[in-house]
DNA sequence: AGTTTATATGAATATTTATTCATATGAAAT
DNA sequence: ATTTCATATGAATAAATATTCATATAAACT
């Protein structure tokens, strides 16, 4: 790994690892959508998924389009799509139950 | 995605999303160590490196071979390579700064 | 069996992160 | 220029996670 990706490396998967966000990424992959659509899509406040699209935006997750007063974010298929493939692919080596190895307890 | 997966990725980048954690997946890549030798390169108490490569190893991020009293942790090579490398790619063409672009302000 | 070495665990505290609610901004429509 | 609609922001509180320190376990050596 390059030196100083740590930093960087930690950012990025904080950002990931917040249900909310994941969530927002997911639908963003199928299409994109603006602020209040995904809020009523993912059932959230608006201004929580105001709050939790800034980080996402920051890193590049998603990108912003300007459509009159709506702001369309859609996702960053690339980065995105490697990283679900990722998990999905170590999953389905290491997670046969489904994530149940996960649970709270043990 | 595969729905479902959700939650999966939740743990797996939470699992991700701590320094030291990082850190050491990093050292691990490099070649496999004992938690004592994890503790002594990452300038860290036995105890905190110990607590967090359970998650890691939990989610099978890191594999173990005892031998004798000494635990030999070893990194899953096929994985976390594909993240950093991942996050490698994203960080090329998106965080041209290095990463300054993430700094606490803004 | 008792001692040493290596690692794991529990529980308390500290720190970080998320969530909510109230409100600000700002563009478009009247 | 005022109102409405869409989104963003700030600050307080709530919740989750990390860190530390003390101690338990357990294997190997004497």
């Amino acid at each position: 790994m390059k030196k100083g990706l740590t930093k960087i490396c930690h950012k990025f998967f904080t950002n990931l690892s917040n249900p909310t966000r994941l969530s927002t990424l997911e639908m963003l992959m199928e299409k994109p959508m603006s602020v209040n659509e995904l809020a009523e899509a993912l059932g959230q406040e608006q201004s929580m998924v105001s709050h939790n699209l800034k980080p996402l935006l920051k890193c590049n997750f998603v990108f912003i389009q300007k459509q009159g007063k709506k702001t369309i974010y859609s996702a960053n298929q690339k980065t995105v799509g490697t990283l679900f493939k990722a998990v999905e692919v170590h999953a389905e080596k290491y997670c046969p139950t489904g994530g149940k190895c996960l649970e709270e307890t043990n």
